[in-house]
RNA sequence: GGUUCCGUGGCCGAGUGGCUAGGCAGUGCUCUGCAAAAGCAUCUACAUCAGUUCGAAUCUGAUCGGAACCUCCA
């Protein structure tokens, strides 16, 4: 392996590992996929969002100037192609029995706070679908212009057969039509009004009962769900952009669309290197609605599920998912939450130890080769399993201080600021105790009480100070004697 | 059926030819009034079979098992 001494990405396009080489340095486009806001988010989805904040914090701390643009769909997500195809979020609305935008803002709402509660951070620009439909009309007037699409009955589709003439369909999911064209489903025997059955909608002729349609060249509709990122990516990234993610089930059909109708429209392939993330799975299989094996945040938080032994907060999550590298699926387990919970807490607990440490004039501690270390995880297609290694070796290493390891003051400055950018702006992990108060009075009562079992200590009465730090610890507080000190800590 | 990927110790999870992952759990010891934390030491591995090689978890082939996608999906 040679030595990786900058950003290397792995892109699903060439199926390589390619050095990162951003299209207009310092400037770096990266575009994600966001959810279609008509029910709740799920765990899955929050795995997928999170992996792209960690690569936007670590471009941005590689110092690059990201435009980091992350869509919110909020219309003409159809439940399938057919004729009958219906809006998810209408449908949705029908349900709960109110506007189509109560439900998008509904779910907008409650998609923000729950990534807002996994420390993400929010993209520079979170652009909708509805608020994009002109430019959406305009790209389906220059894909049908190129001769790439048609339009019948009020519907416009992209001619997938007429593009793969001279452009490879397929590229990205490794695909062939004609193997496409083999397939013997049932669902595909067609039908319906497509020319072609890899054809795909662009514009959707709406029902009268749709309340969300526009007024097009082609009649009322909608636009088709594969077209907004096109539009949005290309409206604020331009026509080719450095970075675009999404889940891995969204490789086909939903982004080899996105190139055939920027390649379409503009004759450029939109995006430099796809990075796709892998799947949440329970027991083995992918979490998703519809198998009900999906949990809510708050599901997560408070415990509060069939297949959850306890409850496990938003950073224990965090940590887990990252431990695992994002391009393998990871299986859900308590016991595996459980070793995460207890690892994070070794990890913080070493950060604040070293704030504490009282520093030596020499030091033992190789602090620039273990920055060096975590670089070059994370350089190599932003591994954070092996970084997380890295870190925890030197936590053994902050541990070890004034037994068998000693360091001056420079190094603990350099060991801390290390650590705080690498766990806390880079893997966004934070602290998430019991919320701080500004009150100084809970440090003061602590010390109070922390001098009164000392005391008891002193005269030996092991009765009155352990029974202190039993009733502390009904209160969630834990006491831990040092040598020559007792420190006390909220539980979780 | 097609395409792609995976199978590592009790659990999770890195690792692409030789040398250490790491976390959690276990065992022994040190420290301690006890406990907790921490440190030291230590035990469980590379699905199966065959091949290439001086040497294979890593490369090749076969077998078994699992997953994702194949127009709802993050």
């Amino acid at each position: 392996m040679p030595e990786i001494s900058s950003l290397h990405i792995y892109n699903s396009l060439t199926r390589k590992k390619e050095v990162f080489a951003p299209l207009n340095p310092p400037f770096v486009g990266l575009y994600v996929c966001g959810p279609t806001v008509y029910s709740d988010v799920h765990l899955g989805n929050v795995r997928s969002f999170l992996t792209f904040d960690v690569v936007y914090r670590y471009l941005t701390y590689l110092g690059y100037n990201v435009r980091y643009v992350r869509n919110i769909t909020d219309v003409g997500h159809l439940l399938d192609d057919s004729d009958e195809g219906e809006d998810k979020i209408e449908k949705r609305a029908r349900l709960e029995k109110i506007e189509p935008m109560e439900i998008v803002q509904k779910y907008t709402n409650g998609f923000h706070s729950t990534v807002n509660q996994f420390n993400l951070i929010p993209p520079s620009i979170e652009p909708t679908a509805t608020g994009h439909i002109l430019e959406q009309i305009e790209m389906i007037q220059r894909i049908i212009s190129n001769g790439y699409g048609y339009e019948i009955n009020g519907s416009v589709y992209f001619d997938v057969k007429k593009y793969a003439e001279k452009h490879n369909y397929g590229e990205l999911s490794g695909r062939k039509l004609d193997e496409l064209l083999e397939q013997t489903r049932e669902e595909l025997a067609g039908g319906d009004e497509k020319r072609f059955f890899a054809d795909f909608a662009i514009w959707k002729k709406a029902s009268d009962d749709t309340i969300m349609k526009w007024d097009s060249p082609w009649g009322i509709g909608v636009p088709g769900w594969h077209l907004e990122c096109s539009v949005m990516s290309t409206k604020y990234l331009g026509q080719e952009f450095d970075i675009h993610g999404g889940g891995m089930d969204l490789k086909f059909p939903h982004h080899e669309c996105e190139i055939a109708q920027s390649i379409g429209a503009d004759g450029i392939s939109p995006v430099k290197y796809w990075m796709h993330g892998n799947m949440l799975t329970v027991n083995g299989t992918k979490m998703s609605k519809s198998l009900g094996n999906s949990f809510l945040p708050e599901e997560l938080i408070s415990g509060d599920h069939p297949l959850l032994e306890k409850g496990y907060s938003p950073m224990t999550v965090r940590f887990f998912f990252l431990q695992a590298n994002y391009k393998s699926t990871v299986d859900f387990s308590n016991e595996a939450l459980q070793a995460a919970e207890k690892g994070l807490k070794r990890l913080m607990d070493a950060i604040k130890k070293l704030d504490e440490i009282v520093s030596s004039e020499s030091s033992s501690i190789d602090v620039d080769s273990l920055i060096k270390k975590c670089t070059k995880s994370m350089n190599d297609d932003f591994n954070t399993p092996v970084t997380i290694a890295h870190l925890f070796d030197g936590v053994k290493l902050i541990n070890s201080i004034h037994h068998f390891q000693e360091i001056n003051k420079k190094d603990q400055k350099k060991l801390r600021d290390h650590y705080h950018t690498f766990v806390f702006d880079i893997l966004g992990l934070k602290e998430e105790n019991i919320e701080t108060s500004n009150d100084e009075l809970p440090n003061e009562l602590m010390e109070l009480i922390i001098n009164l079992r000392n005391q008891s200590k002193e005269n030996k009465d092991w009765g009155t100070a352990d029974l202190i730090r039993d009733e502390l610890k009904k209160l969630n507080i834990s006491i831990k004697d040092n040598k020559d000190s007792s420190t006390w800590n909220y539980e979780e």
